[in-house]
DNA sequence: TCATCCGATGGAACCGGTTACATCTCCGGA
DNA sequence: TCCGGAGATGTAACCGGTTCCATCGGATGA
């Protein structure tokens, strides 16, 4: 609980006001403000002594008072799990970037994956004046609609997508996309595979694809391992995967970053990737592409969603235009990390 | 220019103020504010009748107007490249954690290198009420000085240490760690490197690590590239030197990701590293440890200089302390992917 | 020449809270 | 019985802009 302590010194030089302005340059306030704000009912002669005087006193305008009165801030806030992760990097970086095209300005605050946490740093955000909340996944904490409710702030759940969810849902169909994953990996004849995720816990979206994945018919041994959500979580992971004796001949990965993580360890261990195993990742992270091999994985449309958020939540603000939920299509990109498992054809799919 | 709509529909239903409130009470607004805030001289039963009312009419407080009461918002401003690179976001992450434990809020603004750009998010975050301003590096348009001063609000240069410079800079000695990178290579017997940076035109601390590394006597033959600040960067540069008729024995890389994507082409043109090419990276992000074979680095201190920046701007908004210049370690992180280049000892320094 | 209209400007209410200060009540001690 | 003081509450000014409405002077038209 932020404590609050007085922000400015009675004594200390207060700042240059409205006031000051008007006082200085013999107007009254009125005809100053309308100065500052453009309005054409000024005279040229008053309005150019004005803005000498602004100049000269240095003035700046309070945006709290211009925003009290225009009954609200042009922030939105973005509540994620972690910063430190590329892929929600890019998402914000489209968010950030639609959102400042509208004159909006993006509040960030993370979560750490716990719930509680989210809760907390909602709640500071909308008293901070955010107009609208961007969370991860449908998994919260049931407080949570009801306050950005009292606070007139729609919510919009994003990396998810379920049009029965009683929030907007701006994202992928993440158990589709897992049964997407785990279908190539079929169709390459990988009938043993290690499904490595991060925890689960408070997170939809593995669940979902880990969901998908298990329903796909045909696979004769599906282990799953869940691990941290980090390079490290994949080495683990790996490290893993190879003491157990009968070995899995694919490793689907919830996150690139895991399958990054895992490629390395694999490797380390003298393993010829994808000959000894296919690797598959999710979330298609600035590397993946580049990876030597290259990673077949689920390509998220991240940029797109944070475009499609941002671009909702503005017309929400401005028009009324309730917010939608947005189906995006992922990908899978075939790539060099996967490979045919006929042991007839070790040949990869795509060559360097 | 984010023009001024209304922001609220005059007709639409009005938001619950305080005044609603404590009339429904049957009590002043004083009393129901000192409700609100806790304040110890309010009978029990007058609390509980007016928290009774707040219940009911669902009252949230305009967190605007506490501001403006307050002079000011709790919010700090960071202007950054990008959110999209490892080691920025790890900067982030312990910044927004620190701000947070101190009651502050983090608002994020990206700039793409560009210093206009940077002015013009500089005055939104301004204009939004931020309290105080963090920047990278000092390469910045001149105004932006006199602009925060205005605002009153203090501007932190991070990533760079330079006690001369006339804003408070917390970070580290670039050219320092530039310099000691290339004797740590030097020291191994590479005497023919090649440097990769990033675009240094408005990045004056990729700047100072090449002067660091220039610097550094007994090297026969220092060839620089510069690339794109990402791992297709890092691809396309050891293509670059893959193409060179005389080939340099080590890499070093301005940036890890670039150093990642550097060591996966060399691999898939099948050279072996660290026996065929030492890479050597400056930054530390998470998976420069698991890579294969692990990066040797020179690893910033990011994670403290986050906490460091938000300490000290969380005092200075306090009591007034001024922000001084903080200068903090950098280390070398000697692991697999460098290698001693005597042709007679092809050992790694440290085994996978 | 007088009524009218418009452009420029000022006064003051207002946004939604906080808080200094005044007031009122009820208590105990002299 | 009277007074001082503490506790509870109300009044109104205030934060720093915005804006409705009134006012005033000069130009225009009849």
């Amino acid at each position: 609980m932020p404590e609050r302590r007085p922000l400015r010194s009675k004594q200390s030089a207060r700042r240059i006001t409205l006031r000051d302005v008007a006082r200085e340059a013999g107007v009254s306030v009125a005809t100053a403000s309308r100065v500052l704000n453009d309005s054409p009912s000024v005279s040229p002669e008053t309005r150019e002594d004005v803005l000498r005087v602004f100049a000269r006193l240095e003035f700046a305008p309070d945006p709290l008072a211009r925003a009290l009165n225009a009954g609200g801030t042009n922030t939105v806030g973005a509540v994620i799990p972690t910063i430190n992760h590329a892929i929600f990097a890019a998402f914000l970086e489209a968010l950030e970037a639609r959102l400042d095209a509208n004159g909006y300005r993006l509040l960030i605050a993370t979560t750490g994956m716990d719930p509680r946490v989210e809760l907390e740093r909602a709640r500071s955000l909308l008293e901070m004046g955010a107009r609208a909340l961007i969370v991860t996944g449908l998994d919260h904490e049931p407080e949570l609609t009801g306050l950005a409710k009292r606070f007139g702030a729609p919510v919009v759940a994003t990396s998810i997508y379920d049009a029965a969810a009683s929030l907007p849902t701006i994202g992928y169909d993440n158990a589709e996309l897992g049964r997407q994953a785990m279908r190539h990996l079929l169709d390459l004849g990988h009938t043993d595979v290690a499904l490595v995720s991060g925890p689960t816990a408070q997170n939809d979206r593995a669940r979902l694809r880990i969901r998908g994945a298990e329903s796909v018919d045909g696979v004769r041994s599906l282990r799953t391992i869940e691990t941290e959500l980090s390079v490290g979580g994949g080495v683990v992971a790996a490290k893993q995967v190879l003491a157990w004796d009968r070995r899995p001949t694919a490793l689907l990965c919830v996150t690139d970053l895991v399958a990054l993580g895992a490629m390395f360890e694999l490797q380390r261990s003298d393993l010829l990737l994808p000959r000894d195993m296919s690797v598959m990742g999710f979330d298609h992270i600035s590397w993946s592409e580049h990876s030597h091999p290259r990673l077949t994985c689920v390509s998220l449309p991240v940029a797109a969603m944070g475009q499609k958020s941002a671009q909702a939540i503005c017309d929400f603000l401005t028009d009324g235009t309730p917010i939608p939920s947005v189906l995006l299509q992922g990908e899978i990109k075939v790539r060099g990390s996967t490979c045919r498992q006929s042991g007839a054809s070790p040949e990869p799919l795509e060559r360097g």
